[in-house]
RNA sequence: GCGCCUGUAGCUCAACUGGACAGAGCAUCAGCCUUCGAAGCUGAGGGUUGUGGGUUCGAACCCCGCCAGGCGCGCCA
């Protein structure tokens, strides 16, 4: 629309993108014969809006190979150059900075632009590639605890981004449905079960028995050893085992997704460890034949030392196959059934030796090729106060317990500020925003630093929160509303965006940077740096909200307004989406 | 012992991966609802970025040494 006018099309090209090819090719032009300055000219958004909306330092980066002071540099660049219909000043400052101010009407084409798009502007990069993403991952027979909700949550955030931006994704939950521990939990089935508690509650009562098990089995030989006979029927294929096995996952996967459904999650497939279970042998043989694998006190192991990788066992002294192994497999199934372009798993930071293990592995036995891009995305562990969760101490906090009192908090703020609204519409409302409260808890930081869990953090319901966001939306739309009651033949998307108000410009210009923030973390694995960019789109938006009046300005004013609310419900719906947190119409 | 990670306001976190005076929320204090939703907004106080060196025009970020914490180092996953 205003971009025919203006005569400039930048479609999807992000703005910092459009500026940094633009400066590019300034300094390619200026300084022809330096190699460093045809690399040069990188823009990026302006760290302080005294100095204009965007900024380039390479001027300054430059200095050594060019023999120029910074300044000189810089002056150079801008002298004499042009970007009509996007770029109004160009200007020098302190050591060399280039700051960058924008055309209103380019901000405004962007703003727009926004809401026309098909993908909300978001570029398109991930087109006709395929992304394998596996997380959450929780144990069979066991209650998902509060260890599971990063994965789950980062891992869905990182689904959701890379769908934004075209990918093929394949959300696999590889659950932990085989191993060692059955053997332990059929026996304890076989003694301690209690039926009625089973049909209540399963993964509680067979994590019950497990335990029982478990201890038992700690200082009694003979009930050990027959955990250990109990396992090995099982991977013989004894039926009875083998029916007990498959009703212990049948029963856990319920609760699975029961958890997931209140999360709003799903998976394309859920392929346990036990999936791969025919292929370990071959992996191992195949090990063993590119001479990587070797034998040693009784057990298969791939020597890694020299790399200082220490050691991983892929097959162990009693015959049996681990967790290296089975992942291994799982790649070269990934590998051969989809051929994706990257793999990526989100799990504890405990882990990072393992995956640096074997993906090392997979690429000198060619399971993943370079073509393959292996990833692990780790967080911090989250952990209490006053120490670690464990299940020994009894301090590890269940997922539907954390939710539960998620929603009945929510839902105290909501029977206080609409003591109207009937208990059913309250509780589904409740269950919104708590929830939103507990993901954006974790998104909103980065997944690497250690999370010190404490109630009132992970369900603050006010400030830098989920139901902050959510109520910033609810109220954009409730202005929309109001204006399509007040003004019944009033079209604000016809008219002009006007960005004469200096906090009009800066919540344009914010609205415009959203395809970048959804690309930016996507590609660095951090669903925050979104969280973040909408939570300050939120603040500007909330002074703007604040300063101006919308429906009571002049006409004209007030369709530009309006239709400003209207991109900022568009922009902010489709980020919180992408994060997982639903955006109820009112709350 | 070796290795990986972390240390930023009283508390919980940012800082767009080396840029300009380090920013938010919570908590504290002072204001703003008979005008579009106060789960909101405006403002105040609060910092030697654990510490000592180094590299750089420029460091919370990179390198080295300490200090503190978390995690991992062969048959759990």
């Amino acid at each position: 629309m205003n971009s025919k006018k203006e005569g400039v099309q930048t479609g999807a090209t992000l703005i910092e993108d459009l500026l940094t090819d633009l400066l590019g090719k300034r300094f390619a032009q200026v300084f022809p014969e330096s190699p460093e300055a045809a690399q040069a000219g990188r823009v990026i958004a302006s760290a302080n809006p005294e100095f204009g909306d965007f900024q380039c330092n390479d001027a300054m980066a430059l200095a050594k190979a060019l023999r120029l002071s910074p300044r000189a540099i810089a002056d150079k660049i801008i002298a004499g150059a042009e970007f009509p219909g996007i770029v109004r000043k160009l200007e020098v400052a302190g050591p060399g900075f280039i700051n960058i101010t924008l055309e209103d009407a380019f901000i405004a084409d962007r703003a727009a632009f926004i809401a026309t798009d098909a993908h909300t502007g978001i570029p398109q990069c991930g087109v006709g590639r395929k992304v394998v993403i596996d997380y959450s991952s929780p144990n069979v027979a066991k209650p998902m605890h509060i260890g599971h909700i990063r994965s789950t949550i980062i891992g869905a955030a990182l689904d959701k981004l890379h769908r934004a931006l075209g990918y093929e994704v394949l959300a696999d939950n590889h659950i932990g449905d085989w191993g060692t521990q059955f053997g332990i939990i059929i026996m304890g089935y076989r003694h301690f079960i209690d039926q009625a508690k089973l049909a209540e509650a399963p993964a509680s009562e067979l994590e019950r028995v497990y335990v029982l098990s478990y201890g038992k089995a700690k200082d009694d030989e003979a009930w050990m050893n027959q955990c250990r006979a109990e396992l090995v029927k099982l991977q013989q294929g004894d039926e009875e085992n083998l029916k007990l096995w498959t009703e212990f996952i049948r029963l856990s996967l319920i609760e699975f997704d029961r958890i997931y459904k209140r999360l709003g999650i799903r998976f394309n497939m859920t392929r346990g460890e036990s999936f791969y279970q025919d292929a370990l042998a071959g992996i191992v043989d195949r090990l063993e034949k590119a001479g990587l694998a070797k034998e040693s006190e009784g057990a298969t192991i791939v020597d890694m030392s020299e790399e200082n990788l220490g050691v991983a066992i892929v097959r162990k002294s009693d015959g049996g196959f681990n967790y290296a192994t089975t992942d291994l497999a799982t790649v070269d199934s990934r590998v051969r059934e989809f051929s994706p372009e990257k793999i990526i798993y989100v799990t504890d930071e405990r882990q990072q030796l393992h995956f640096k293990q074997f993906f090392a592995i997979c690429r000198k036995t060619g399971i993943a090729p370079e073509s393959v891009d292996l990833v692990h995305v780790w967080f911090g562990l989250m952990r209490l106060p006053e120490g670690t969760f464990s299940t020994r101490q009894g301090n590890v906090i269940k997922l539907d317990a954390l939710l539960d009192e998620a929603e009945s908090r929510a839902l105290a703020v909501i029977k206080e500020s609409r003591p109207e609204l009937p208990e059913a519409e309250a509780k589904t409302l409740a269950a919104q925003i708590g929830i939103s409260a507990v993901k954006y808890a974790d998104l909103s930081q980065d997944p690497r630093t250690l999370i010190t869990f404490t109630w009132e953090k992970a369900l603050a319901l006010d400030g830098n929160s989920g139901p902050y966001l959510q109520y910033a939306y609810a109220r954009i739309r409730s202005v929309r509303n109001k204006y399509k009651e007040q003004f019944p033949d009033g079209d604000p998307e016809s008219q002009p965006l006007l960005l004469n108000d200096a906090i009009e410009r800066t919540l344009a210009l914010k609205i415009a940077m959203f395809p970048g923030a959804v690309k930016k973390a996507a590609l660095s694995y951090r669903p925050c740096m979104l969280a973040d960019y909408l939570y300050d789109l939120s603040q500007t938006y909330s002074s703007f909200y604040q300063r101006l009046p919308f429906l009571k300005a002049e006409s004209g004013v007030r369709e530009s307004r309006v239709r400003l609310c209207g991109l900022v419900a568009t922009v902010l719906g489709n980020g919180l989406d992408l994060l997982g947190i639903s955006t109820p119409e009112r709350i």
